[in-house]
DNA sequence: CCTCATTCCTGCGGGC
DNA sequence: TGCCCGCAGGAATGAG
C-alpha cells in the first residue's frame, strides 16, 4: 500500500518526468476517480486542458500538482493506486482510470487504480497547500513538522499508540505497515496507551517513525527506471526489509520469537511478543 | 476538541 | 474445478 515512502518515490519521479510539460488532454475513464470534483469529470478535464505543471509537492500520503496559477491538481492513490509513464502507443492498463496527454506528444501520465480508493480533484487556489488537504498534518520528514506540539498532543489523547500514528491529523504519511515496523523498532506494543507514554518514550518513536520511512524511501528509490514512475505500492525493494508487517510466524530478527497478527480496527498488527509486550492496561 | 465505527472497492487465495 | 467468503486498508463521515 502506498503510504509516505511510496508517494514520495511517486513525486520524485513525477517531478522529473512531468514538470515543466503543458497538458493538451485528460480523460477520464472512471468517474470515481474524480469523485471529489464536485462539478463532474467533463468540467475537471476542461480546466486542465492547457495547462502547464510547474512542481509536484507532497504532504503525507498527498501529492499536488501546482499549475501556472495558483490552481493545483491534488491526488491520493489510496490503497491501490499507481501513476505511471506512458507511451502515447502503450495499451490502456486493465484498471486504467485516467488518462493525462501532453502538447509535446511524449509521455502520458496515466492512473491505474485497482480498488479505487484513490482519486484526483482540481483545487482552486491551491498551489501552496491545496484546501482538500489543509486538514492534514504536517508529515514527520517535513522541516517544519514540530516536535514538541506532536509529543504533547499525541500524550493528551486516551487512545492507543498505533491508533495515534494512523491519524493523518496528528502526524501525516504513516500506514499500518509503517505504524507496525516504527513500534516494533521503538519496542512498543500497538495497544500501549498514549497518556502514559513519557516524552522521551515519545521522542524515541519519532525518531523510530523517522528511521523507517527514510530507510524505505533509500529502498524505494532504488526501483527507478525510465518510463516508470515507480508505483508498485509494495514499497520498492523495502518489503525484504520488513521486520514484522505480513510475518506472522516467522521469527523476531531481534529475538528469535515469533511474530504475532492481532486484528486492531478492522485490520491487522504486527508485532513481536518479545520484543513489545502487551501492556498491563492495553488501550483500543 | 476528541474518540471511534462505518463505508467505499475489487482481486486474490484459502477452504470445501 | 468452481464457488463462497474473508481479507487487504486510507480517509471521509457522522454519532456520541
Amino acid at each position: 500500500m502506498p503510504e509516505l515512502p511510496e508517494v514520495e518515490t511517486v513525486r520524485r519521479g513525477l517531478d522529473r518526468w512531468v514538470t515543466g510539460r503543458t497538458i493538451s488532454a485528460v480523460e477520464v475513464r472512471h468517474p470515481r476517480a474524480v469523485r471529489r470534483h464536485a462539478q463532474g469529470p467533463g468540467h475537471f478535464s476542461e480546466l486542465l486542458a492547457g495547462r502547464t505543471v510547474s512542481g509536484v509537492l507532497r504532504r503525507g500520503k498527498y501529492l499536488w500538482l501546482p499549475l501556472d496559477d495558483r490552481d493545483a491538481l491534488v491526488g491520493h492513490l489510496g490503497m491501490s493506486g499507481q501513476l505511471l509513464m506512458r507511451s502515447p502507443q502503450a495499451p490502456d492498463e486493465t484498471h486504467l482510470r485516467v488518462l493525462m496527454r501532453f502538447a509535446d506528444d511524449g509521455p502520458q501520465l496515466r492512473f491505474v487504480d485497482q480498488r479505487t480508493f484513490g482519486g484526483f480533484a482540481y483545487s482552486t487556489g491551491g498551489a501552496l497547500l491545496p484546501t482538500e488537504l489543509a486538514h492534514i498534518a504536517r508529515d514527520p520528514l517535513d522541516p517544519l513538522f514540530d516536535d514538541e506540539m506532536f509529543t504533547a498532543r499525541l500524550r493528551r489523547r486516551n487512545t492507543a499508540v498505533k491508533r495515534a500514528l494512523l491519524d493523518q491529523t496528528l502526524i501525516s504519511g504513516v500506514g499500518n505497515i509503517y505504524a507496525d515496523e516504527a513500534l516494533w523498532r521503538a519496542g512498543l506494543h500497538w495497544s500501549f496507551p498514549t497518556r502514559t507514554l513519557t516524552v522521551r518514550a515519545v521522542t524515541d518513536l519519532l525518531l523510530r517513525v523517522r528511521s523507517v520511512l527514510g530507510d524505505a524511501i533509500g529502498a524505494g528509490g532504488t526501483s527507478f527506471d525510465a518510463l516508470y514512475v515507480n508505483v508498485n505500492g509494495e514499497s520498492g525493494y523495502f518489503d525484504r526489509s520488513l521486520a514484522v508487517y505480513g510475518r506472522e510466524g516467522k521469527a523476531c530478527s531481534r529475538c528469535g520469537t515469533d511474530v504475532i497478527r492481532e486484528p486492531f480496527m478492522n485490520r491487522s498488527s504486527f508485532s513481536c511478543p518479545r520484543c513489545q509486550p502487551t501492556p498491563a492496561e492495553p488501550a483500543r
